[in-house]
DNA sequence: CATGAATGAGACTTCATTCAT
DNA sequence: TATGAATGAAGTCTCATTCAT
């Protein structure tokens, strides 16, 4: 009989509207009353759901960043070979871009890339990434798939990097973004980076 | 009898400083006095020299970043392989971050990898580096030495990022940086992206 | 069926509480939040009993003074020495203390020798006991027990004063607080205060 | 030639603002800005000579307590009476209180009377005035003056407390502040408690 | 009666920049 | 050139109080 307005969710109405915000103007640039009235929230409310504006964006990475080491990990756990791995990779954070690319670039341009106290916070998190992915060229180097003159902790930071790499040129606007570009860029990734690592590349001398 | 102090760079002396201040404490968490008082100078002397905090930021980055610039137009100028060309940019920065790893941090970690109003103020400066790079690449594919299917912009990004992540990853401690860390760093480098750029590259499929 | 649950005074339990948070945290240091949950009752249930936080302390106040002037009424009403009133003066306030010393001591410290609002809004209250000592004085020199050269006005604030002070010595923590030292304490304040307005009190000169 | 302005000193300038809005409005009630008004001077520069609100009225109380403690010490080094100590220990503060009445006001009423986070700070240099106090008592009783059943300690607080109580009944008008009532009540307050500590003193029984 | 989410004014503190000497 | 005191705008966070359910 008495209907039920539908219940809002503020938590996530202030994360959503801090996506937007931290994409718009930045991190620092930002003030808390942008996010409060980006998410048509009073001031305060922001404070009762978040202990700082600090916190507001650790949730936004902690939360998007466990998918993403989730994913990984069962990408390593299939039984396809490793080239077929880093495609996936490389796909699922690509497609997470495409996705929802504020934050993602919230999530890259302020956390993973800079170098700030988000950075040294997180950086066990951000290196299990770097470490999952050390461990499929590892596997695929053990396999005979890949040739063993490079370090797997390097490779994985060149694949990785490249990857962010992309993404921050596409957040910069300073290369295409269209929907073909996605998927293209995929292919080219895992293509140099693997090529560059699997056993029948060619050699310097 | 008056004798005559050697004279004093303040200018220099003031730059300096912040390259140390900088990359102790970052760009933002630093305040003007601190860089005053490691250049043993008084407050207002930095505004006499600078005309203001950031565009002392500026001046490191402008000066540093020409340099390298420089750097690879003139290797690009010389008669050698692309695999050769590259090794030698490769060789640039890492050389540059061994000699002066202070102001390298600075540079990347405030300017280059950030997303501030710095890096886009120095946007263009910073894609002239990739575009010289690209143009080594493009070269090579048209001379037959590097396959074509990878367009040289992004082939272009990989392998500044990688160079990039290899700083960063010396900047934060991640990975080992004794002496021969530095060559085989780079020697790894080269080997994977241009193993991956070269004719003879496995193919995906 | 239905077994009625013993009614609860809500209201008497929220200024129990308030009593423990006050005397623990103070009064501007504790939030109503901290009041509510000492109390396990929601937050908002304060404001249904108690017009503003204000107001708890204010109850607090009037609920606890009005006995203490109640007491020295009923003990000036009774036909006994002087002294004999004065002591048991004392000893009501005294054993105030010793039954319920977090009361004490919120009053104390937070309305009686504070100098803020509450102070300003009780002065009349507050006066009225040092009033009420003072006729007392001013019997006792009427009636010749007390000499006459000293004003029962000032007389009367060292009485208490030197009460008062005896238990924030108690809530500081740096006078001893055993059984044996809250007798001690009572005898020898009335010795000290009456001794020096009793007739044969040694004079200046 | 050059006519050299009186040279200002800003950090006095603020700390007496200080005064006067902290005796006027209170500690807590007052804001930065207040105590920058009333010393003509701009927000920030209360900032420049001071780490906080805080570190204002700990100067001044530092300031203020250390002349005190330096009187008394002095007093007791004289060859004179013990009534005639004491009688001088009361003396100095009040005329303190008669020459400053803001300043004492606020030391008092926002430390040595409050039980706030300064009382707590403060509290090692508070006990020291009574120290100071009980080791007068206490060389009285060795010396025969005064009788020996009055614990020293307890005699310094209700001493102190008694002129304490004073300047407080005077800060809140609710005794006359005349200029004769300032002698007054000093030659009371030393006639009472002497009276009552000294040999002669009518004993209770 | 009871709940606790929602509100928003207010205060402290920071620090880049200016300016008088 | 050189100094460092002076300025004041800006932003975070707190928390008493209100209110819809």
């Amino acid at each position: 009989m008495s209907s039920k307005a539908p219940p809002v969710d503020r938590r996530r109405q202030i994360l959503d509207a801090a996506i937007r915000v931290f994409a718009r103007q930045g991190f620092n640039a930002c003030r808390v009353s942008d996010i409060a009235r980006e998410a048509n929230v009073a001031y305060g409310l922001v404070y009762h759901y978040f202990s700082s504006k600090d916190q507001v964006l650790n949730e936004l990475f902690v939360e998007r960043w466990s998918l993403l080491l989730a994913a990984i990990e069962e990408v390593d756990g299939e039984a396809i070979p490793p080239r077929e791995k880093l495609d996936q990779v490389a796909g699922f954070i690509i497609e997470s871009y495409r996705h929802d690319p504020e934050l993602m670039k919230v999530i890259i341009i302020e956390v993973t890339r800079a170098a700030n106290s988000f950075t040294r916070t997180h950086l066990p998190e951000i290196r299990q990434a770097y470490d999952l992915i050390a461990k499929i060229v590892s596997d695929a180097q053990q396999s005979g798939d890949f040739r063993t003159d490079v370090d797997p902790d390097f490779a994985s930071m060149w694949f990785y990097g490249a990857i962010e790499q992309l993404l921050t040129g596409w957040v910069f606007g300073i290369i295409p973004d269209g929907d073909s570009d996605f998927d293209r860029a995929r292919a080219m990734v895992v293509e140099t980076i693997c090529g560059g690592l699997e056993k029948g590349a060619a050699n310097g001398r």
